[in-house]
DNA sequence: GCTTATACATAGATTATCTAGGTGTTTTGT
DNA sequence: ACAAAACACCTAGATAATCTATGTATAAGC
């Protein structure tokens, strides 16, 4: 396809949490899971690495907090620049879903 | 993801043109790039071996025809299990793309 | 005749995701 | 009290989808 396979990213789903609320790597895990009716079982190895990329490019940020139970959770919360990363990426899934489903289509208004 | 990652596939928008009629490989490139008004610009190198592997599958067949000009086209053929096969994936999207669009409208009704 | 478009093909690189492993802590069940 | 399960983070290597680059031909346009 024209850009990064159909990977549109599990990355915009990941900002889209962050969006709404800072969230920790274990967390964002079973809220994906939840979120979309167990469609999105989103392994560690995919999202520890991922996680850390997204910081690196500064569309999020982390800080260790502690919980009153003493664990330790590292928490993410998406920055200014990671809003304007996540608008274009929900531009370009708009853009890629209505492409499919013309192409699907192609027999009723193709 | 949990399955086959993003990619639900290129193969599902080839046995969705396939479905309404025989194509050969450049024209399918074509018609993929007109009817997805220029979002998908499939290469060759993702091209041809996928109408192998797909024809390996039993899920399309291929039969060389000459046209008039003399020039040589392999055109393919979506098959009863391609045909399946498509019904299928177009399931998957339709489950992927909810669960999607779940998570991401998630402040309004999620 | 030269260039561009048509038509098929493969090899190797890139990248997204997964599998499988590791470490340590807290909660739950018995 | 102890074991098992859940919590919480991490990385290395494998797998798979797609792209880039290249090769080989023929036909059409200038």
């Amino acid at each position: 396809m024209d850009k990064k396979y159909m990977a549109l990213g599990t990355s915009m789903l990941l900002l889209s949490l962050l969006g709404r609320q800072d969230m920790y790597g274990y967390q964002i895990i079973r809220e994906l899971e939840r979120q979309s009716q167990e469609v999105f079982c989103l392994k560690e190895g995919t999202l520890y690495p991922l996680l850390h990329s997204l910081e690196q490019q500064g569309a999020i940020c982390s800080e260790l907090r502690t919980a009153e139970n003493g664990r330790e959770r590292k928490y993410y919360r998406i920055t200014a620049s990671g809003k304007k990363l996540l608008k274009e990426k929900m531009e370009e899934w708009e853009t890629y879903q209505n492409a499919v489903n013309h192409v699907l289509g192609g027999v009723l208004f193709g």
